[in-house]
RNA sequence: GGCCCUAUCGUCUAAUGGUUAGGACAGUUCCCUCUCACGGAACAAAUCGGGGUUCGAAUCCCCGUAGGGUCACCA
């Protein structure tokens, strides 16, 4: 058994210098379930020390993706606050002549004439990745790195060197973007005497173009897939599994997995070592599997709460379509689309068909299409009480075959949903009942 | 360019020296059907190249090649 006393610590570290789209949130993903996996902790960390980037809206949109995504942190730190804390690590760094104030020649506008550079020691540093194994770096072409603009103001290196030190992170799962950082920073915690953690570097997540994710290429923001009514589950699913597969299994392997699920499965050691393309389409997939796995009752209150935030209401006769509407959408985002555009008016509006789509897919003329519009008013007349899809099938259904389907059921579907597509006829019949079906045929019928 | 990482269908991946290289998404076709959607079935599609090691290599080693990352007083 691997008995480690330790308690696992994890960190997601953004910087709140953009919105947080796929490749960031994957890294949050691996860092959630690895943490929680295991007992551990998951720490949010706001890497502000950019005052010039850095905006609170970006902060704001960090925080309400992590709500989205149901991921609860256990500790929360804004970077910027631990300055007094690094200014005295750079103090300490520079008595123990492991840093020291260096002269410069700006070669920029706004580059400080005195700047903290680190000592470099000039040695190959080699750690043990999770996923890549053994990794050396000779760090003699790094030089002496700068990590800090001066006293008060820290660089990114010595940052999250302190932070992660201070805050116990025992593992830092991060982007394979981040493995030449790594010696620079084994470097600074020694010379901190910390531990030095146990690092894991993700394969990027790329879009289409085989470039890595980026907001600059395109990269939507993780908060529109949200406002398109994507599920947090489907987002957290398809991520974990860019990049990540548990053992295969020969035939039927599981594909959709929860939250629990994940965590019963998650192992670092199976994390791919090669980049991944985003696939939106796969995503939308997803969503619908996982659409498909909530109650009637789940699903209401999903749509209900998403169109509500968009200042919409779902209308009154949305239980009866219920089944129809849900298997016609694939996020919350068509569902409300299909609610709202008009594909359900049939429910409450007569519809107002032209005399060309009434016959448009009937392969019969008017007149052909009047009188069997006209005979099925009669068939459906004698339909009992029991007025039912299955009912109203019974009684149209033989008649429609044997003068031809398309040239009863097409005219009867349209002058029922005023649609070129929609349900059934049947279906149609059975939700607007027998008196509104027997109107909309008549009507239909005078048309032609 | 230096350094580092990587390489299985278009995409996500399975396989831990022995399989007709499997699955999923997307695609195509067919079935169900008046349309759309759902559902079902089928088809097509890959081990980057070359050398080794081995009875046997997608798998191990080497060399190429390709792609990516990184070389900030950003993170």
């Amino acid at each position: 058994m691997n008995s480690t006393h330790d308690t696992i610590v994890t960190r997601f570290p953004p910087s709140p210098t953009g919105l947080l789209q796929a490749g960031n949130v994957r890294t949050a993903v691996f860092n959630y379930l690895f943490a929680k996996k295991h007992g551990g902790k998951f720490v949010l960390r706001i890497e502000d020390t950019d005052r010039e980037r850095s905006k609170s809206e970006y902060e704001q949109n960090i925080i309400d993706t992590m709500k989205w995504l149901g991921f609860e942190y256990d500790e929360f730190y804004r970077q910027s606050e631990h300055a007094p804390r690094h200014s005295e690590v750079l103090s300490k760094l520079i008595e123990q002549g492991d840093a020291y104030v260096s002269q410069e020649t700006p070669k920029e506008a706004g580059q400080r004439a005195e700047v903290i550079r680190f000592k470099n020691p000039n040695t190959a540093v080699t750690f043990t990745d999770v996923i890549r194994g053994d990794i050396t770096i000779d760090t003699t072409d790094l030089g002496d790195f700068v990590i800090g603009r001066s006293l008060t103001e820290p660089l990114y290196h010595l940052g999250v060197t302190v932070d992660d030190f201070d805050e116990g992170i025992t593992h830092v799962i991060r982007g394979e973007d981040h493995i030449s950082n790594t010696p620079r920073q084994i470097l600074i915690l020694r010379a901190l005497g910390a531990p030095i953690p146990t690092y894991a570097h993700l394969p990027l997540v790329f879009g289409t173009d085989k470039q890595k994710l980026s907001k600059r290429r395109g990269a939507k923001a993780i908060t529109e897939y949200r406002d398109e009514g994507y599920l947090p589950e489907a987002m957290i699913n398809y991520l974990a599994l860019l990049g990540w597969h548990p053992e295969g299994k020969d035939e039927g392997e599981q594909e959709v997995f929860t939250v629990p699920e994940l965590l019963e499965q998650f192992t670092l050691e199976r994390i791919q070592k090669s980049s991944g393309v985003f696939d939106e389409a796969k995503l939308k997939w997803f969503n619908y599997e996982h659409l498909k796995r909530l109650s009637d009752e789940e699903f209401t209150d999903r749509i209900t709460t998403f169109m509500a935030a968009h200042g919409q209401e779902v209308p009154e006769y949305m239980p009866q379509i219920l089944t129809l509407l849900r298997e016609r959408s694939q996020t919350l985002g068509e569902a409300r689309d299909a609610l709202i555009m008009g594909e359900f008016a049939f429910m409450v509006v007569t519809p107002n068909p032209g005399p060309d789509l009434l016959i448009q897919g009937a392969k019969a003329d008017a007149a052909t299409v009047k009188r069997h519009l006209e005979h099925i008013h009669r068939l459906l007349e004698s339909v009992g009480p029991e007025f039912t899809d299955a009912t109203v099938k019974a009684a149209i259904f033989d008649y429609a075959t044997e003068v031809g389907r398309a040239s009863v059921l097409w005219p009867l579907r349209v002058a029922l949903s005023g649609r070129e597509k929609s349900p059934d006829p049947f279906t149609l019949a059975g939700l607007i009942g027998k008196e509104h079906t027997l109107s909309r045929i008549v009507a239909a019928a005078e048309l032609l």
